[in-house]
DNA sequence: CGGGATCCTTATGGATACTG
DNA sequence: CAGTATCCATAAGGATCCCG
């Protein structure tokens, strides 16, 4: 858990690259991020990778807290942007499945290290929240020491 | 271009590991993506990798269109999650540094294959917004066909 | 079943003014 | 400089009802 300097250089290399120093590639992937760096949209970018093809009652059981409405509406923008497929079989009772484009898929692959490094940071970073506000509580009160 | 089902199988692998199946770190790193994959905190995240360590003004501006309000909120979130650290120097005037630690340069490295997709799919996203809009346009009156 | 439309509450976030 | 505090507008989001 040392500090390792060249870590952060390794880390600012590839950031660098990412974004190749051009200022209106750096704001428009900043849109882009904006845009699908939501709660739910990441959420069920994880459940359509895992389960593969789902339709919407499935999906709204899968990824828990949802509304319908929410559920809807990050559907609708996912397709959008060109993340999701929405295939309506027309039969009764309805059928409409979502299903992952390349696209999302990718998406997903892209974000694994994200989920990777939640699930092992996890416990780190409970601590350091109670660190946090211990701290927070005991410095409020300087007069009392 | 083309689908390739292996593709789809290795990215739910990787993500199936990720969460190794069980439903309460899934929950808990729901939570941690959940808070983490917010707008700022991702774009600030971002800039401190680059530069390594900043005042509070150069922050501001380096994160383009952020209010005061939100980089002091959403810097002492990362601060309480143990993301970045903040340095008071006792001059005046006063001098404020932020830098990330290694948990907030990790989640960089983490982010990083995000940003390169981000990067290199900004015009498929474009491109697929378009045909969105345009099919919704056209099948918004069948009858005209 | 898969939503659309509506209402209503809460959260988000900007602008402004003030402070050590 | 680096915030805090306050006010206020708007957006996000849940609950509910309804329909094809």
């Amino acid at each position: 858990m040392a500090v390792n300097p060249s870590k952060h250089l390794e880390v600012r290399e590839k950031l660098a690259q990412a974004q190749k120093l051009d200022p209106r590639v750096e704001a428009l992937v900043n849109q882009v991020i904006a845009r699908v760096a939501d709660k739910w949209t990441m959420i069920i970018l994880d459940v359509l990778a895992e389960h593969g093809e789902l339709r919407f009652t499935q999906l709204s059981k899968l990824v828990a807290g949802i509304s319908q409405k929410m559920l809807t509406q990050t559907l609708r923008a996912m397709e959008r942007d060109g993340l999701v497929i929405r295939t309506i079989h027309p039969v009764v009772p309805p059928k409409v499945e979502y299903r992952l484009t390349d696209l999302g898929l990718g998406l997903g692959a892209a974000f694994c290290g994200v989920w990777i490094w939640a699930e092992q940071n996890l416990n780190a970073i409970d601590q350091a929240r109670k660190d946090y506000d211990t701290r927070a509580a005991t410095t409020r009160h300087p007069n009392c020491l």
